[in-house]
DNA sequence: ATACGTGCAAAATGTTTGCATAGCC
DNA sequence: GGCTATGCAAACATTTTGCACGTAT
């Protein structure tokens, strides 16, 4: 279950935000996009539905995502990315480390699993991906 | 199974690297370190151990660490964090989102578990510690 | 109408690099 | 001795912020 554009403009009108067009742009490229993309690559692309955003806007609209379980920043080869999150529940993220393709994966049985045995260490899981770093079949 | 100074000292001897004071202090600070380190911390508390070290010397044994799988770089709430790898097999990182505390974890029944579905969706893994975010005991 | 969001450019951070010197092996 | 690694400071890159203006609700 991908992100969808439509799921996170509703998510962020429950919130109080306003849906502004630059944050329309960079919430569509970033659901448009299954692979990390960096913040500068991220405004190149919205500038194409919405020429007159700037940087710090990208910035400030994944801070408004990230804060709501909506998007995740991910250090990949020491750059920043970053990736839409589709679904709040525990999900994982498989990594192309080579590419930066992100597959979002679900598998309930480990996904319990892993939730009981982070519980006997103490640990109350987020609703945050999981990431799995790996290299996609493309990239083999 | 924590990080030991001496088994990322003779993993890097192996590769050919030298052990010098700087690397040496950087690489006792993170074992001795059970939470994530931000490059400056760790360049504080290293220069307890050899007080010349600079902060890019932190940095290129960052480098040379992670490039070895002995050490890896996490991004915690948009800032950059460090913590040492012990081991290569499969394995988990719980990482505190609140106080920074990483507990390596084991477990050897997910853990092929998800490599097999994460096969299933044409990635093979990484040795790469798994990242799951949550929030540790104390902190709750 | 009235906040909230924005763009721009400047400031603050964070990271990398060049080069002469030090110190492992 | 030879060559890798270092420290320092400068270059570079990335992220945040202040402020006057625009615009969603």
């Amino acid at each position: 279950m991908q992100a969808t554009a439509e799921a996170i403009i509703h998510a962020l009108t429950e919130g109080g935000y306003r849906i502004t067009r630059p944050r329309r742009a960079v919430i569509e490229v970033l659901c448009a996009t299954p692979e990390l993309l960096d913040p500068i690559e991220l405004l190149d692309r919205a500038k194409a539905h919405y020429p007159r955003v700037g940087l710090a806007t990208v910035y400030r609209t994944l801070d408004v995502l990230e804060q709501n379980g909506l998007a995740r920043r991910i250090s990949l080869n020491g750059k920043t990315r970053v990736v839409a999150c589709g679904n709040l529940s525990l999900h994982y993220h498989l990594i192309c480390v080579r590419c930066g393709v992100v597959v979002e994966m679900h598998d309930a049985d480990t996904g319990r699993a892993l939730e009981r045995s982070a519980f006997e260490h103490g640990f109350a899981l987020e609703h945050s991906p999981v990431e799995i770093r790996g290299v996609c079949a493309k990239c083999r």
